[in-house]
DNA sequence: CTGAAAGCGCTAACAC
DNA sequence: GTGTTAGCGCTTTCAG
């Protein structure tokens, strides 16, 4: 049991293949149900094959074939709710469909981003799909190498998966208009991101001409408030914030609180995003419902309809899913 | 730009050494850093690979060395923020040492962890990471095919990284009785783990014979709180609440907001793990620190160390980590 | 219906 | 110092 760990010689088609007492290749059709082997010998190679414990080699495989059946996942960091929803999505749909994946966290870092893209390539995955940091020209995404799916930002040449932020911002701000609030404050999540963008822009044109924005500021998607953010949330002028994603959201709550402003009665909040603590926390959060989950299958969808797909079919899909807006506690009427 | 997307043919040491104009072997050495080549062919090499854009293919280069400097995390649900932050800590570390990590999701299933870690073997992994379901055997776990390092479930013959349960325990009861508490319930996790059933014992035998436990029911590590276990809550007959993890906390909390008991007025609740949200809840939570970022960094280690000792040395380890009381809002005096 | 054999791209003896 | 070469384990064409 406690023997040694270096890799044990493990057991190849050439032992099975000899135990069985046929070539090799006749071992390599049964185990991949290929070309015609009569069932007797199929059944003599299946009963050797398990009992030597055969377990084919991948790596050996992936060089012979130039097919991994590894994709690569990049994201900006797991510990945000967000991420680890649409990470779990991916995981399931690849196991489902014998996709190993490797997942790779960049922390929010151009730098890891483009090591991260360039080593996946390197270890031979058969496609990446990526959830980058911001819009910026995502440079090792050479699609011409191998195909990648990009999440949420949208990428020229590049198959695309997201969802209807503009809508979403939209909703919110018909939401809040009907509540009676006019005088608003925003922390948005930052502007060089499209998604963000795309939900302050739709939160904006969703304003009518007698409502205000009274504040308006960018905040990095996280829960630690920024300082500005805190002094901004002190003054206390504003009916109604809308917040970039939840995380920012929860964050400006809880200083809130802290500071004796009252949520939903003296001030509403808005988050974006729908994370599972979003309706476990006091007040339960008005937000946005990302499709997180099937935004993750969808993108194994077209990553691996593209692996499959013959040259003649390409064309670039960009799948856009819906949004819905959730009415919980932390908005009320003025 | 948009062109085919099977894996374009590579560059491979074969077209270096051609255009560098001497061997693969030299190609080989220069970029492996090993055997005597002269500076001057070492230079042209490798601006020859530059400029061709080489990319060692790591599926021949772990067939031939029968070493893939993959290493498999496999882990019960990555949407529990607890498992997020530990295959953060283990991913980033793991990059660090140049190392790719295929992270499995098992959705809490014994079949798919069962299949996951047979599956890893397949995909010639050097070595798993396993955060367990349960104590339960942990069959496919043959340490004796390759390194396993077992998280938090102590099991036979392979290293483990854990943390100090029991005492944890013990200081959540002392502190609650410290408030003056005197009549508890409990929401523990499943006595089927182990660490949950440490934290209950050191919770339990921190009690002393004053002390009463008025009501003790298992429940899942998660948010969705059982019927029994609301039953239990809206009876609102104990004083404090010891919750076997955050999660349950959370839930728990949440629900005795809603049936109008106060947290901490009329009941103390405690968690344990120490979650990101723990602190941005209302009432913040008392709870006990994880260290969980390093739990995943001893892991990596412990495996690493295993994957390159000599056989020697082998000698199982067993990382047992501190554990802090985090008093937050959430307990009172009584 | 089955087997022999050619590589996939790489590393590491071993020659020179 | 540098090149030749033998495989690693597998798939697949081509003969038989």
């Amino acid at each position: 049991m406690a023997g040694l760990h270096r890799r044990k010689s493990r057991v190849t088609l050439h032992d099975v293949a000899h135990d069985a007492g046929v070539s090799i290749a006749t071992v390599s059709y049964v185990l991949n149900k290929r070309g015609s082997v009569s069932e007797e010998v199929r059944k003599k190679v299946r009963r050797s094959a398990k009992n030597l414990g055969y377990q084919q080699n991948r790596a050996a495989r992936a060089m012979k074939m130039g097919r991994s059946s590894i994709i690569g996942l990049v994201i900006p960091n797991i510990e945000n709710p967000f991420f680890a929803t649409l990470a779990q999505s991916v995981l399931l749909e690849s196991q489902r469909r014998n996709y190993q994946v490797f997942l790779v966290d960049t922390e929010g870092s151009h730098e890891s981003e483009e090591k991260a893209m360039q080593g996946l390539v390197a270890q031979g995955v058969d496609g990446i799909i990526v959830f980058p940091i911001d819009d910026s020209a995502l440079k090792s995404a050479k699609s011409d190498q191998l195909p990648v799916v990009v999440l949420d930002r949208d990428t020229p040449n590049l198959d695309l998966v997201q969802a209807e932020y503009y809508a979403g911002g939209r909703k919110l701000a018909e939401h809040l208009q009907a509540l009676g609030h006019k005088r608003f404050g925003m922390l948005e999540g930052p502007q060089v991101v499209t998604s963000a963008r795309d939900r302050s822009r739709g939160f904006l044109d969703g304003l009518s001409k007698t409502s205000k924005i009274v504040w308006q500021q960018e905040h990095p998607f996280s829960m630690e408030l920024s300082k500005s953010a805190e002094a901004l949330l002190k003054k206390n002028n504003v009916s109604a914030i809308f917040c970039g994603n939840d995380l920012i959201a929860l964050a400006a709550i809880a200083y809130l609180k802290n500071n004796d402003i009252r949520v939903p009665q003296d001030v509403s909040v808005t988050g974006f995003d729908d994370i599972q603590f979003a309706r476990m926390m006091s007040p339960t959060l008005t937000t946005v419902h990302m499709p997180v989950a099937k935004m993750g299958v969808e993108a194994v969808n077209v990553l691996i309809r593209r692996l499959e797909e013959t040259e003649a079919e390409r064309t670039r899909s960009r799948i856009v899913l819906d949004v819905e807006l959730i009415v919980r506690e932390s908005t009320a009427p003025i």
